[in-house]
DNA sequence: CATATTTTGTTGCAAAAGCAACAGAAATTT
DNA sequence: AAATTTCTGTTGCTTTTGCAACAAAATATG
């Protein structure tokens, strides 16, 4: 899309590094990769197809992501989340190449950084806004969307930082709809609600 | 999220650079920018709170994206699609800092502009996948991602990159519900349908 | 601080989407 | 090339979600 690729150029460059990266063919159906906290691996498919995909407790597959070549993808893009396993399977025979975040952070100088954490922090943002909005039913959007909001704050109780017109908007579904699972949410006491004050009651 | 952002820091190291850009002040419930094809602008929110939004045809608004302090957007992460005009709504007073994204570029060297590269091309993707997911109906997310394959390929009629089994769980919605209404779109004369093929009649 | 505007909370009803099931076609494996 | 598995196409039924409408509460504005 933005400028020219050249992966094969590119991986000629990392050998005149010290940059550490290991390059792998997986075969088709196999798996890539699964989603590790911390690990931080930042992968690159030089050759081949593949998906993102999660499975919920209902058994419904999603494809979080489809991925092809020169995509780039790994756990440091996705706030793992408790709920849900994800693995990148093969579609097509592949090859990867395989980094940790830290390393390639090393490669950066000051300013470059600054933006490279932007990058960062704004993909990490697009992967939570997908996460809730692949969930099938209002119920599970605003489930783990408290979830998140949860673990950014790091508390069980906590205050909506928008308001529940903002809300439904954000999670694309009817006010009305979303309000009516909210009661639905306090009657099978999952959750408490006071105005914009929400606890998680788990 | 990674690492320490010190945006203020940023800002000075700016100063001593020749890179362009611009800081302005902007008013609560003010327009910070609307996406305009081909300005490819770069914004990174120093101060306050805003909203990216959508309006679609029947007045449902939708928020694309909150962004808070330190937050980067602009056109550059958004593929332009004729059906949807975004605007960037400062839910609180704002500073925002102005780049183009030309300007960014020249400032990186070759192994960085590889990763800067495969980053942007990962956002935009993301971006093109929150689109198709915020659209309220089956028949809107259809339309939606056909209409992205049909700008990719710069062709009306294209072979679906997936099967329709992938498809529905790309689109995070129940399989037959989607070929019921791919039929529907064909008795309505919106598309034609020969197995992969699909054709947008207009 | 009185008035206007927006948001919440709620409901009955309509429409859309999901579920289950299955036959036939296509693709894959042995 | 036969057998197995996966995918498509379709349908009746159920559940979920959206829509419309409105009163009460909260918030913003002159």
């Amino acid at each position: 899309m933005y400028s020219d690729l050249n992966i094969s150029e590119f991986t000629q460059q990392l050998q005149n590094t010290n940059l550490d990266f290991q390059t792998k063919q997986i075969k088709k159906n196999d798996i890539i990769t699964t989603y590790i906290k911390n690990r931080n691996q930042i992968c690159i498919l030089k050759k081949g197809n593949a998906d993102i995909i999660r499975y919920d407790k209902n058994g419904n597959k999603t494809i979080i992501e489809t991925l092809k070549a020169n995509d780039i993808f790994g756990e440091v893009f996705f706030p793992i989340n408790t709920n849900s396993e994800l693995f990148v399977i093969a579609k097509t025979n592949c090859e990867v190449i395989f980094f940790l975040y830290d390393d390639i952070f090393k490669y950066r100088n000051a300013l470059d950084n600054i933006f490279f954490n932007l990058f960062l922090n704004r993909t990490i943002k697009q992967n939570i806004r997908i996460e809730l909005l692949t969930k099938r039913s209002i119920k599970e959007k605003l489930l783990s969307y408290f979830s998140f909001l949860s673990i950014e704050y790091n508390k069980k109780d906590f205050t909506l930082p928008l308001s529940y017109t903002d809300l439904a908007d954000y999670l694309c579904i009817d006010r009305s709809a979303m309000m009516r699972e909210i009661q639905h949410l306090q009657k099978e006491n999952i959750i408490t609600k006071n105005g914009y004050n929400i606890k998680l009651k788990k």
